[in-house]
Formats: C-alpha cells, structure tokens, sequence
DNA sequence: TAGTGGTCTAGACCACTTC
DNA sequence: AAGTGGTCTAGACCACTAA
C-alpha cells in the first residue's frame, strides 16, 4: 500500500487506525488486517452520568424513611439477592416527598444485602441515596443498575401513607444494584400514584466507536 | 519530554493521544495541551443495536390495526408533532397480542403527522411497526425515540377490548419518534394492563471514550 | 519569533504466523 | 524464510498562536 500509494508507512498505519476506530476492520498481530463491516455500526444509547439520572427525580426531593424492619426472605426476594429463601433481609420504607410543597411523590421500599445490614446505623443522618451510602460505607461500586417499570394498584396502607384514594392506578420502578461480581447489593420498589410521576427516557442513533 | 523521558517524538505523542482518547487531556493547534481531568470520566450506559429493542417486545406479538380515522389536533397533540391547534392527524389503533397464544399483550394508538397520511395505503399489508415502514416509504431516519412510562386507569371501550375488568391498572408507554431534523414523525401510546407487560431496561457503567 | 500540535518520510527491530 | 502488525527513532515541514 506504500507504493500503490506512494506514501509512507508511518500514513497507511494511521489510516487503517481510523477504519479500525471506526470499526471497519480487524487487526492481528502476524495474521493480517481483516474486512469486518463496509459500514459503521450505529445503535440507539442512552447516557446517564450518575446512578441519580436513573432516580429520575429533580433535585428537590427527599425520603423520609419511616420504616426499618428485618424479615426472611420469601421466593422472590431471596431469588432477588441470589440467597436461600429464609435467609433475612432488611427492608427500609418510607415517603419520598419534593421538600418545597411537600407534595408527596412515591412510596420507596428499600431491600438491602444481608452483609450490609450495619448501613442502618448510617442512613437517615443525610439525605443522600442509600446505594450511595452504601457503595461509601463497604466500599462497593454499583457496576450495574436493572430497572423494571410496570403497572399496579396501590390498596390500604399505601394509598393512605401516599394520601390518595383506594384503588389508584401506580407506576412501579424496580431498581436493582448490582457490585462487579454480580451481587446485588440493593433492591428498591418505588410506586408512583398515576400522574405523580412520568418516567422518561431518550436514545439517540449514534455511530459505534472502538 | 522527549529530551526527560530519552524517547521520540513519536513515542510522546502516542502516549498524548491515549490521554486524549480517554479524556484526560485536551490538545489545540498552536495553543498546547491542557489536563481536562485527573481521572477518565464514567456513565452508566444502555444501548439498543435497533429501533425494535425499544418496543422491547418478544418477537411473537403482531399488531392488528383495526381503527384508522382522521382527527383534528387538541392542544397536546398539536404540541407532540410542533402543528398548529386543528391540524388534521391521522390516528391508527389497535391490539397488539401473542401470535400464539392470542393473548392481548396492549392496545396501541399511532398518531402520525400529516406529511405522511399516504402512508395508510402500505400499514398492514406486512406485521412491521410502522415507523419501519415509514422510515422506508418516506426516505426518513429515526434519530431520536423519546419515551415516557407512565400509569393509568383503563376504562370502558379500552377494557373490553383488552378484555380486562374495568378500573384495572395499565403501564402506558409513549414512544415520540423524531427526525434529524427534529421533526417528529410519529407518536405511538400503548397501554398495557397490569401484570401483561414488565419495561425492563439495564444500565452499566462504562468508561466513555473519545 | 519562538513554540505548539499536526502531518509525514525513511528506516529500524520485534514477536508472531504461515508456508 | 517471508510476511504481518506493533513499536520506536530521527528528522522534516506546516499553520497557527502568543509574547
């Protein structure tokens, strides 16, 4: 390609460089440069900087845990954490209003890894998220956040904690922490009463890079 | 540095251009290198390779329209596609449901902007979503899908053709789909009973590059 | 006018694969 | 042994900025 193009090595290199960026082609050491696509790859992304962009709530908003109880593990909880059922889990629960109009936006509950059962003694001292609180204290780090939207009715206790009526329709978010490992360190249900909350999300056509 | 480090001027800028690609550093023309950060910045990051991973639908499921009509735009309609109050839009609804099974999965209303009300003539006659045709039809490209999940009540015509009780709670999905030119194309709301349908979205967190 | 980053040439050695 | 991609040296010219 030097002579075909009359122009040094040092050119050529740098041009497959782009095209392998672009993730034209491969390259391997001894084997030879390989045609892997004749165009870029592109594919809808969704960025968020912090885990609080997945927590989808201005800034002005705080929880106020009411709740802290320890229970075992049913089915789907111990499936959850990846542990015998029985096993006990403490559970967090409390209102999350915005702190201007007090207006009350969803009713959180907050399932914690048995290992982290000491964060109790260091939640509630601020207002910061518990995951956050928790990657800190046993410092861990959130590789891995899942997220489950779906329907349900709030009945009883909820809808009168959330001062709505019976029978409201609520958007339930599922949040699962998970550390590098895979274990899931945190499990959070949030249930929104219909129109308290819109959940939003956008993704963009972007080329692939590397 | 090439005379601290005894290397060339090569090997230097090699080094510079990985601080680059990572973010760390910011090089201009005639002006020098600038640190931009101590540390590579991060993201928790969800891709989609397609349109259709954001319908988030097993492939089993086929969209039977049974309802086109032409409606005058309310103020929210007019605001989603930027028209003036009373345009004329075009409205297509119907059940989305397992191919095998028949199971009613959602009810689904597409609103499409009137540049493209031709496009009646070629929905149906294939069981790809719409905006798929429209994209082909039209010579347009997706570039932005904006979602909004929220919850609400099902009511009387809803209900009996999702075949559910009445006052059952259903997660509503809003997908905006827009142009490069932030023109949008279409908007589609799908309601799906409580317990029919989970959005699942998973987040991880990654090093950006470039 | 000195210094910067960008671009490029010519040539060298290495580890590795394939024939 | 020939060929590949990776790494590196030494040196050159350019357009541009800032003192």
């Amino acid at each position: 390609m030097c002579e075909r193009f009359s122009v040094s090595r040092f050119t050529i290199r740098n041009a497959m460089a782009e095209l392998e960026a672009a993730g034209l082609v491969e390259r391997r050491k001894a084997i030879g440069t390989i045609v892997k696509a004749l165009e870029p790859e592109t594919a809808y992304v969704q960025t968020f900087q912090t885990v609080e962009g997945l927590l989808q709530y201005a800034a002005g908003t705080a929880l106020d845990i009411s709740e802290m109880i320890e229970l075992q593990a049913g089915a789907e909880l111990a499936g959850w954490f990846d542990l015998e059922e029985g096993a006990r889990i403490v559970r967090l629960g409390g209102l999350r209003s915005e702190t201007e109009t007090g207006r009350k936006f969803c009713w959180t509950e907050i399932y914690i890894r048995p290992e982290f059962s000491g964060l109790l003694e260091h939640v509630g001292l601020d207002d910061r998220p518990v995951h956050k609180t928790l990657e800190e204290v046993f410092d861990e780090k959130v590789q891995k956040v899942e997220l489950e939207l779906s329907a349900c009715m709030l009945s009883g206790k909820r809808a009168e904690q959330l001062e709505i009526e019976e029978g409201t329709a609520a958007l339930r978010v599922v949040r699962q922490y998970s550390a590098t490992d895979g274990r899931v360190l945190e499990v959070s249900v949030s249930d929104h009463p219909e129109d308290r909350h819109t959940f939003r999300l956008e993704f963009s056509y972007e080329t692939l890079v590397s």
